[in-house]
DNA sequence: CCGTTCTGAGAGCACTGCTCTCGTCCGATC
DNA sequence: GATCGGACGAGAGCAGTGCTCTCAGAACGG
């Protein structure tokens, strides 16, 4: 059977005729992308195969080095589609010009609920990396978008007016942290007070802590409504960040 | 050269005459367990090889199953040296009668200490779970080693009356998740209020997502002062459940 | 002393990522 | 429209992994 089939190709990936080269590899990557995917989704990030994948889109495991240049490559291309799946979805949810804090709970509550939906990809994102895998540069950009939108929501409030006062004892900052805060300020464009800065990565930390804690298992046997546990966290953290429900805008 | 080495064995393992045969396994079960802690800290905990482990103790890999069921087991064993490591860690840090304020603090900075200096055993508790594993039972006790001393801070606090009241908007819990709080409190044998527990929990997993995005390099090129970062964001977790510095003991 | 048990070595299976070669086919160029 | 180069898929192969099985020798207990 598999002696003839004179030489390769067509197995099923035929370009039929015109659309060109460019076409079909672009549809083959595509699929590679999708196996690859749904290996993801059901093995996890560690278990993810590239011979699989290859058996996957019915071809055989060299094959797939045309389309994808390692293993570590399609990791990285999945990384960035998942950052950019949560990022938009972030997004999405805290758009709007309701109420800062009802915006900065539907954020919070879009990214449980992505990770609930896609586990393996928020550990992948977010969890242990991959050991031998360092994460080029190409990830920053999109792993930036899902805290750009959580702190575009502080940022908007504090433009506002909205947010409230912090308690006083929290205000005295290390003064070589400093910097570091002058520069998120620079990268967000905006000139938010330190407290809440450091209030805003507290909640930003808190929240993805907590979200990995669940998937992960940390919780289990004590905690069974995470959703409402998640809610709770989250508007204690809002309310330290000065975002609270009945105040002004 | 080793056409002859006649049989097996003490290729260096010798028992060396008494002792036994439970000494030199128990010697030699260390051996492997220091081997596989040794490469877990270099390669990371998916690149933990037991052949590799092998060779380091001068062994055949199938020799090594006699000691060891599966390299998952090797992991659990890692895992629990990890945890109990850990816990202790914490444990001696939050020791001591100052002020809960204080206790907490040194108990949050032992976890990021411990975390930066061992990252990959950090990653394995906290981090993605590995693919095919599944952490059985034995782990639950050790793994909440560090919890119990975090919120034994909170619960003796609360005893000795040294929390401050939260801010009033914090009250409200939903329903469900009051059975859960209940649960903990049982657990710590305690009775704290639910919004004191919501900001516990809140300031724990802040406290791990934080050293976890430091380790995964989440904050790369954005955050360089991570300890004082840490310790800002602690003060105001700690500030948010009710442990003030300059309250009563 | 002898038989049971324990132990390490070696071969082997199925799997992985990745490289290289080889024959074929497509498509742009002349 | 024929031709030549590049793209492509298959297959073999290398080095590595976890794990199993068999075998011979060593250690132990009676």
């Amino acid at each position: 059977m598999l002696s003839f089939r004179l030489g390769m190709g067509q197995t099923e990936h035929m370009t039929t005729g015109k659309g060109g080269r460019a076409r079909a590899r672009a549809q083959i990557t595509a699929e590679i992308l999708d196996a690859g995917r749904r290996q993801l989704a059901t093995e996890g990030a560690a278990g993810l195969s590239l011979r699989a994948v290859a058996r996957d889109v019915g071809m055989v495991s060299s094959a797939v080095y045309r389309y994808v240049a390692s293993r570590d490559e399609l990791l990285t291309r999945l990384i960035i589609e998942a950052y950019d799946a949560l990022g938009a979805t972030v997004e999405r949810a805290a758009a709007g010009d309701r109420h800062p804090a009802d915006r900065f709970l539907a954020a919070a509550r879009a990214v449980r609920a992505w990770a609930v939906e896609h586990p393996h990809e928020f550990l992948l994102l977010y969890g242990s990396p991959v050991p031998g895998y360092a994460a080029p540069a190409d990830t920053i950009g999109p792993a930036s978008r899902p805290t750009l939108a959580l702190f575009g929501i502080v940022t908007d409030a504090h433009r506002a007016g909205a947010l409230a006062p912090r308690s006083p004892s929290e205000a005295a900052v290390a003064s070589p942290l400093r910097s570091d805060l002058a520069a998120v300020n620079q990268a967000l464009g905006t000139d938010l007070p330190d407290d809440v800065l450091v209030a805003a990565t507290a909640a930003w930390t808190q929240m993805f802590g907590l979200v990995g804690f669940e998937l992960t298992g940390q919780t289990r046997n004590v905690v069974h409504h995470h959703a409402e546990l998640f809610d709770a966290c989250v508007v204690a953290m809002a309310e330290m960040i000065g975002l609270r429900a009945d105040s002004a805008p």
